[in-house]
RNA sequence: GGCGGGUUGCCCGAGCGGCCAAUGGGAGGGGACUGUAAAUCCCCCGGCUCUGCCUUCGAAGGUUCAAAUCCUUCACCCGCCA
């Protein structure tokens, strides 16, 4: 990993559309001559993390990269109570234990996205659990609370706009003290003087600016990341099946991939710039290239490549993306060998049938892998003409597979419509 | 505490005893055109053992040959008066 201190890393992430909020530049650019120690902090509120996390985790990495040290910490305290940043309602409480397990999935995921073996600046972790739960009540009202004005926290965005609607409760509103008293944890055991975050996160940032200057006379930063939109105006981050995670359980490999491979392409450049880590220069190319062949998506399948590689592997992009190639009839399916072909249809939903038994319709099948809710839904799709067998029309609603449509003898492709995949395996 | 209005399918929202699985819009799905884009156009959109049957209109009871529609109680929301 590089360490040398680079001094155009504000510039860079300007350029790339990454800076929505900063405290003073000018003392921020002067401050990030030498390294300096920073943290992102990441809530548990899902088992996962999802791609609208990565925007502000990958600026963490471009810190790192940069020279600079990064604490990932997660808010196993935080997560407990709940930020009213963004919402306007109460966000159920989670169970105790059920927060403790996503803690700890979550930390094995952010942490591939940061190097701690380096001996000049590792990543560090932490958990701001470890200082709030010993903490007293009194001590908290005593040393904490008494640096917070009651009228600054109403004033807060996050808080002022549910006064507005349907209230909020006190846990809630604590939630901006708890954030702060991170920051000055981390300041004072770490001299940790930057702290980013996504661009709802301003408020929580600055109430910990002025802990910290409260308590111990200090002075530190803040920076936000934008929120990430689309041309359309839909969510970014978000399919019809829900969030885009990167938990391979949660969204396959295969899913992530399309899921960048179909950006819009009014996006796509802006997305490169987001979460890519090639050059400027390498970047302006691929726009060039864009602008000329929209069509060829060369900028598209960059992004799900490096992304892809980035948050599984460079092996499974790989394997994905040829998959993709073979299932979507770009090679003939019948010239794949098993390997190949199985290899494919891993990242797909899928059932089983058995050898002996008389073969399903394709309804029936369709139905039982999950891709559509209902039979009636499958039915639909055949009398719509959007239902395909190893990519070939399924003529009627009563259609039976047979054994000779089992590929290599073991597997069938199922699609509905252009880009719905999913498999069928023949088991013993 | 009193009076009035509301609670309908994923969301918004019509319906106000039979013609209601329930108008319309959005979201979603399929097709055409393209590039596994976008825009546009056409079609679909509760479930099933599918010319029929089953379950839905806040919850539970009731009236009726027949209820989303009428009555009773309950829960929640929203107004107005105390």
């Amino acid at each position: 990993m590089m360490t040398a201190i680079n001094n155009d890393l504000l510039d860079d992430l300007k350029w790339r559309g990454l800076i929505a909020q900063t405290t003073d530049e000018a003392a921020l650019r002067e401050s990030l001559k030498k390294p300096v120690t920073l943290y992102l902090g990441t809530d548990p509120t899902a088992p996962s993390i999802h791609v609208g996390n990565l925007v502000p985790l990958l600026v963490m990495r471009r810190f790192q990269l940069a020279g600079h040290n990064p604490i990932l910490l997660v808010g196993g305290a935080t997560g407990l109570v709940g930020d009213p940043s963004g919402r306007n309602d109460e966000r159920s409480l989670n169970d105790t234990a059920i927060v403790e397990q996503w803690v700890n999935r979550i930390k094995l995921q952010l942490s591939k996205f940061m190097d701690f073996e380096t001996t000049h600046n590792p990543a560090t972790m932490a958990n701001n659990l470890d200082w709030t739960a010993p903490l007293s009540t009194i001590a908290f009202l005593r040393d904490i609370g008494k640096h917070f004005s009651v009228n600054q926290m109403l004033n807060k965005d996050s808080v002022s706009s549910r006064l507005e609607k349907d209230g909020i409760s006190y846990t809630e509103f604590s939630y901006q003290v708890l954030q702060s008293m991170d920051y000055l944890e981390l300041f004072r055991r770490s001299n940790c003087t930057l702290q980013i975050g996504g661009s709802d996160q301003w408020g929580n940032i600055t109430a910990g600016l002025d802990l910290i200057r409260r308590a111990e006379g200090g002075s530190a930063h803040a920076l936000t990341v934008p929120l990430l939109t689309k041309a359309d105006g839909t969510k970014f981050g978000k399919t019809a099946g829900g969030s885009v995670w990167l938990d391979p359980e949660m969204t396959s490999p295969y899913a992530f991939f399309q899921y960048w491979l179909n950006s819009d392409d009014a996006d796509v450049i802006k997305f490169i710039k987001t979460f890519s880590f090639k050059t400027r220069e390498e970047i302006e190319e691929l726009e060039k290239t864009h602008n000329e062949n929209p069509g060829a998506r060369e900028a598209h399948r960059a992004l799900a490549r490096e992304l892809t590689s980035l948050v599984h592997s460079p092996e499974i992009a790989q394997r994905v993306e040829v998959a993709a190639r073979a299932l979507f009839g770009q090679a003939d399916l019948a010239e794949l060998d098993e390997a190949t072909l199985a290899s494919a249809i891993a990242e797909l939903p899928r059932t089983t049938v058995k050898a002996g038994e008389e073969l399903p319709t394709w309804v029936d099948l369709l139905a039982a892998t999950g891709v559509v809710d209902s039979k009636s839904a499958a039915r639909r799709i055949v009398k719509e003409s959007g239902a395909y067998l190893n990519n070939e029309k399924v003529p009627s609603e009563d259609f039976k597979l047979e054994k000779s449509h089992f590929l290599c003898g073991k597997y069938a492709l199922l699609r509905k419509g252009k880009r719905d995949l999913a498999a069928v395996e023949l088991i013993s």
